[in-house]
DNA sequence: GTCTATAACGCGATAGAC
DNA sequence: GTCTATCGCGTTATAGAC
């Protein structure tokens, strides 16, 4: 599935990374996926169609590489897959500073766009859901809901680093030891 | 020091708070602060000069609102003390909403404007350090790197949960009980 | 210092040909 | 499906009077 839609979708993608997207220009999508404006809206409808439909390509990115992480890795210890989850959002290629990137934006304007809310919401419980488990398998000796709100612990610092490194704020490596190490801290609680 | 000027900033951060930065229209702020639009310009240059000052002005009052804590409280431990100045940025008041709501707006912002990113990293910086500060008496037997080390934790978290309070994907009152339990075991730490 | 009036422009969106 | 050309509005910014 490599159209001209799909195109778009990735060169918006680009555009959010570089301005934001309260920052994204249909002109400037246009230039970047070298079609015409136009053209945009013969497929998106509106420039709020183009949000929409971007981020959601983004999300099912997102999706797609955290469940195709070590694909024959021989499946090391629940805490060391716990670690490598995490720990992936916090890397300067490409795909993980587009995808930090949106969704620090997507966070960012739902604060002023109710209309993202539910989404952003249903978004994050899925992801918290899925730390919690993998927190439940590292560390069976602690109990469900103490595992849930380790994982709203973790994903919640996590956010606030990456924006931090995204911003200028903390450099990557020393993000990156803040995490393991609450990582650590939360598998010793009794 | 409550001039024209000053009167023009605090209606900026209202009007932040409301539509964030990057919504901020000229027009509406001159009609929240009640004076025209050349007004503004004369007093600010244009619209990034608009931007830079109120933003110096938040953060400026947030050091404030942060030093000025407990005037004649008897000085409860430093443990009670860190808490109180933590879980102080976790309230729903007009002025915490404000300053949290700007605040995030302004490192969400500095992710694309690279202009804003220096007075941001110098403001964080000043952030941990007192936050370290407190940790070192409220736990003397830590050592001052492990200190230093909790306070970005804590303040990391801090940030990650408040933009998930105001996203609306975190009720306030669990936002409050993690950050508590995040500072109890970040106390507990050998 | 502060206002009214308006210029200049960027940007979302559409018309219509191919 | 894709383009060129353009409209119309909202917004930044300035001119000039008081």
């Amino acid at each position: 599935m490599s159209d001209r839609r799909t195109e778009i979708l990735r060169a918006a993608t680009r555009v959010i990374t570089r301005r934001g997207v309260r920052g994204l220009r249909v002109g400037e999508l246009a230039a970047e996926a070298g079609v015409s404006t136009s053209l945009i809206y013969y497929h998106f409808t509106d420039r709020a169609g183009i949000l929409r439909q971007t981020l959601e390509f983004i999300s099912d990115r997102a999706d797609r590489y955290t469940a195709e992480r070590d694909p024959g890795t021989p499946a090391d210890s629940p805490r060391a897959e716990l670690e490598q989850v995490l720990l992936l959002e916090l890397q300067d290629t490409a795909e993980v500073r587009e995808n930090s990137t949106a969704w620090g934006e997507l966070r960012a304007s739902a604060v002023f766009d109710p209309d993202l809310r539910e989404e952003l919401a249903r978004a994050t419980h899925t992801w918290v859901h899925e730390i919690a488990e993998l927190l439940g398998r590292a560390h069976p000796a602690g109990t469900a809901p103490a595992h849930a709100a380790s994982a709203e612990r973790l994903t919640a610092l996590l956010e606030g680093l990456s924006v931090r490194w995204l911003s200028g704020s903390l450099p990557l490596d020393h993000a990156r030891r803040l995490l393991r190490d609450a990582i650590a801290a939360e598998l010793q609680r009794t």
